[in-house]
DNA sequence: TTGTACGCGTTATCAC
DNA sequence: GTGATAACGCGTACAA
């Protein structure tokens, strides 16, 4: 493992010479230049990044908490380590899958905030957890403030009762455009909507489409986020007479509408023919259902860049704007064979 | 951001005596040692991990090279992480997600190894890579070999041609299992294999079960990787004369296993009734599908453990046995609804 | 039982 | 243009 010194020796120059030429900063003779060069190639020089950290005072490493391993998500920390790996960091990744409450997750951030890196990401608990990242927020973001530390959150999926810096998507527009697409380029008459009614995002984009076309919304009942209970909310609705029935209906996820569209298959009914199908986050799942599933997707790297960009900047120094930093991305709608 | 100096200073008793006490070495006055701690305490103290790192000419991050990012990998990598995490090393993760020969990846290899972490875990790429794994492993181990750096391989998925550190899942087995339980417990009497032929490991498992029953193999044409082409013969199978069909297919893997079950259902085959079907590695989509997917999961979790204890002996500079180490862990067939 | 002092590899200030 | 040299925070050999 080449050092300074080591170059410096093999060159015939001084340590100081050396780091001149690596950082190409000052003047340096020409002949000078060549002979450090050459002792770089010969021995294959590597700089010791944790003796750097250590003058610098400045850390390489980005810290990623990550509440869900599920593949969007890792999508989208694929896509920012990579922007963050070309600007000369470190990602590092921490899970923390088992659900609970702000206190558990406030412990995780303060142990990482102890750990020094330059920044912070926060990456989104998953569909099935009962305390969605946009709620727990101001508890994992208040240690993040207090130090000072760099933070940006990918996606909290919900508005967080505090302004923070987040990337954030706009669900509640590709969910209009699903319901647009349904009435106009499908003539659905009856569209209806499933999933949990406590969280807006989705629901706002459904009930603005549904305005826009000057209908009552349909809201089925949300069974909760029990698997089975949504494949018999399928079955249930699959029972209803034709008349009584949506011709389209609007899912809240991809896994929510894979277990209705189970029960809609146990019924009997075709789809898309007698009812369509819109899920939500284009999950790998969704291309691979049958009918291939009409989805909202989101643009994961695109969220994963543009949290990078946010962070470098924070870490840069620049200040974060009024109400935080907020970056919107739009969603784009997939359209397969449920509709 | 405390260090040792204001520690000591705080504490009114010298560096040494500090250092002693956070590491618990060698004798401590009772006196001493509570003023010490009141100091940890008051301060917040956290070591400096780029000066411990520099010091002791160690580091403390073990960097992962991701080749995937789908979910039962990330499981994997988010038990290594927790493992690690507890022994004390942070886990950084660099995705390599482009599909590529071995060159491309022995370079990322030679950064990471240029960046000296105190370990290197390579995680498998996915199923639809024309460069698996196991194929360009040889390119990929070398440089790490030649630097003495510590490393594991997750999941390889498949024999490669020269011995490595890896942690291997029994796929004939989870075959064989799933071939029998056709065959005894559904009374399948025409159990056909759908998949890639140059891939031995779950076929191996496949012919050794249906030589157990003493029956031929029946190996379905495979189209390639292409979904619409694993599609397309599902509804060519469907096609055909119930006599001229199996009655029970097991597929390499769950992706191609649901575009091939995609195509049984636009034929009009009922599935389980008149075609069983089972998957592998228990992918999110496998229990959405309709109806949900029987297939062998991989043990996710054990794989990151299991990797994660094979490193630390390594990192702790155990010397590898011959053709070293190499833990086989067991799969297991989840039964649902296709058989 | 406690304290002093050195060096890890890098960066950057100062003098030549 | 270039070369000494002093820190950064930690761990530990050696003194006291």
């Amino acid at each position: 493992m080449a050092t300074l010194k080591a170059l410096a020796r093999e060159a015939g120059v001084s340590i100081r010479t050396v780091n001149r030429v690596l950082k190409s900063q000052g003047y340096v003779g020409g002949e000078t230049r060549r002979l450090v060069e050459a002792a770089v190639a010969k021995l294959g020089y590597q700089p010791n990044l944790a003796a750097r950290s250590l003058k610098t005072a400045k850390s390489h490493i980005v810290a990623v908490l990550a509440f869900a391993s599920d593949e969007p998500r890792m999508a989208q920390v694929a896509a920012l380590e990579r922007h963050l790996r070309e600007a000369g960091y470190l990602v590092s990744v921490t899970f923390h899958l088992e659900s609970g409450d702000g206190k558990q997750g406030a412990r995780v951030v303060r142990e990482l905030v102890g750990q020094h890196p330059a920044g912070i990401v926060l990456v989104g608990s998953g569909q099935h957890d009962p305390h969605p990242l946009w709620h727990i927020l101001p508890a994992l973001v208040a240690p993040l403030s207090a130090a000072r530390m760099p933070y940006v959150v990918l996606d909290p999926r919900g508005e967080p009762a505090q302004a923070c810096d987040a990337v954030k998507i706009d669900r509640g527009q590709g969910v209009r455009e699903a319901v647009l697409f349904l009435a106009r380029e499908r003539g659905r008459k009856r569209i209806a909507f499933f999933g949990p009614t406590d969280d807006r995002t989705r629901l706002d984009g459904y009930e603005a489409a549904l305005r826009v076309l000057g209908r009552e919304p349909i809201l089925l009942d949300f069974p909760g986020l029990e698997a089975a209970a949504q494949r018999e909310a399928g079955r249930k609705l699959a029972a209803l007479p034709v008349k009584a029935r949506p011709d389209a209906v609007v899912v809240h996820a991809d896994p929510i509408a894979l277990s209705f569209l189970a029960g809609l298959h146990d019924g009997g009914v075709r789809v898309p023919q007698e009812v369509a199908l819109v899920g939500f986050d284009d999950r790998p799942a969704a291309a691979l259902a049958w009918p291939p599933l009409t989805t909202v997707a989101q643009p994961s790297a695109e969220i994963g860049k543009a949290g990078a960009a946010i962070l470098l900047r924070k870490i840069a120094g620049e200040r974060s704007p009024r109400g935080g930093w907020s970056q919107v991305l739009p969603t784009r709608l997939v359209v397969r064979e449920t509709t």
